[in-house]
DNA sequence: CCTACCGATCGGTAGG
DNA sequence: CCTACCGATCGGTAGG
C-alpha cells in the first residue's frame, strides 16, 4: 500500500503550509539569513533538499510568510473596520483584531516576521509587500478620520497613525501570554490613552 | 618610513571604532546573519581575517556595537533627565533626546542594530544589555511618575512606558531625513498626543 | 520526496 | 595587519 512507503508525497497543499508555518516560526526566532533550509526540513520530517520541491528558492518561502501574514491581518482588521457602529466602537474592534492576530500563538510569527525579515525580500516581492501594508494602512487612516469627525481625537495625521502603529506593533516585543494582561485589557489601554474620555 | 610601508598597524582605538561603526551600519542594513566579516572588513579597508586582530569573534563585534549603541542613549537621555524644570520640560527634553539618537546620521544604525539585531547575542552579553535596558527604561518609568503626580497623564504604568517606546522605536521605520518632518515635530506631536494639554 | 552531490561562501586561524 | 588556508555549512540541483 502506498501508505506504508518510505518516500511518499503527501498531501501537496497541506504539506506546503507545513512549511510556510515551519518557516514562520523559524525566520520569526532565528532570523531568515540564520535559518537554513535544513532547519525547515528538519521542522516538517524531510531531508533536506525536499522544500525544493515546493519552493523555487528560500527567498519564495520568505515570500510566502510575509504574504500570508500580510493577508491574515489584513482580512482579520478589514473585518472589524467594516462592522456597524460608532467610530470608537469600530476602532476599538481593529484594535483589538490587530492585537490578537500579532500576539496569537501562531500569528506572532507571521507578524514578526513581517516585522523584522521583509528587508530580505527580494525587489519584486517587496514591492507585492508594500502594497498590500499601503492597503492595510488605509484602513487605519479612514478610521482615524473618522474618529476626528466625531471629535475623540485632534489629530488623524499620518504621524499619528505611525505612532499608533508603533506602540500595537512594540507589543511582539513584550507581550508574553501568561504576563498576566490580556490581549483585550491591552487594547483597551491603549484606546484609553489616544481617545478623549 | 613607516608610513610608506604596505600594511600598518593604525592606531589602534580608532581602527576598532571604525570597525565597530563600520559593522553598526552593515548589521543595521543586512542583518547580523547577513553580514560577513569580508563586508565589515572591505568597509574599513582591511584584508578579510583582519578584524579579528582588533575582535576575537564575530559575536563581540555584535555586543560592541549592541553595547555602545546603549551607552549613547542612555548618556543623551540620562542628561535629559537630569536637568532643571517641571515634569514636562524634562519629559519632553528626553523625547528630543531619544529621538535625536534614534534618528541621526550615526545613531539609527546602532539603534536598528539594537532593536533588530539583540537576539544574536550570546547570553552573556544578552544579561549586560538587559542590564543596560533596565536601567533606561528606569528613566523613563521615573519621568512618567512625575508627570502623573503633576495631573499630566492619568497613567503612568508599565504598559505606558511601553507603548511610549513603541511609538518611538517604530520613528526608525517610517523617519526619513528628508520627509518634510524635523525630529523636533516629531518630538512635539508625541508630548501633545499623550498629556494633556 | 529522497539520495547524493556540487560550488561557493563563511568564520576563524597560524605564521609572519 | 596581511597571506594563505582550513573545515564546516549552505542553497540548490540531477536523477530517480
Amino acid at each position: 500500500m502506498a501508505a506504508s512507503r518510505k518516500s511518499v508525497i503527501k498531501d501537496e497543499p497541506n504539506r506546503r503550509a507545513e512549511i510556510v508555518r515551519a518557516a514562520s516560526r523559524l525566520f520569526a526566532e532565528k532570523g531568515y539569513s540564520a535559518t537554513t533550509i535544513r532547519d525547515i526540513a528538519k521542522a516538517v520530517d524531510m531531508q533536506s533538499g525536499s522544500p525544493f520541491y515546493h519552493f523555487k528558492t528560500k527567498h519564495d518561502m520568505l515570500r510566502a510568510v510575509v504574504m500570508e501574514g500580510m493577508e491574515i491581518i489584513t482580512r482579520a482588521v478589514g473585518e472589524a473596520a467594516a462592522r456597524d457602529g460608532t467610530p470608537r466602537d469600530i476602532f476599538d474592534a481593529m484594535l483589538l483584531a490587530h492585537l490578537e492576530q500579532l500576539l496569537a500563538e501562531d500569528g506572532r510569527h507571521f507578524a514578526a516576521t513581517l516585522l523584522h525579515e521583509s528587508h530580505h525580500l527580494e525587489a519584486a516581492a517587496l514591492a507585492e509587500l508594500i502594497e498590500q501594508k499601503d492597503a492595510y494602512e488605509a484602513l487605519w487612516q479612514k478610521a482615524l478620520r473618522e474618529l476626528k469627525r466625531s471629535g475623540e481625537i485632534e489629530d488623524d495625521s499620518h504621524v499619528t497613525r505611525l505612532f499608533l502603529m508603533g506602540a500595537l506593533n512594540w507589543t511582539v516585543q513584550w507581550y508574553r501570554p501568561n504576563g498576566g494582561r490580556t490581549v483585550k485589557q491591552i487594547a483597551r489601554q491603549i484606546s484609553g490613552m489616544l481617545l478623549k474620555s
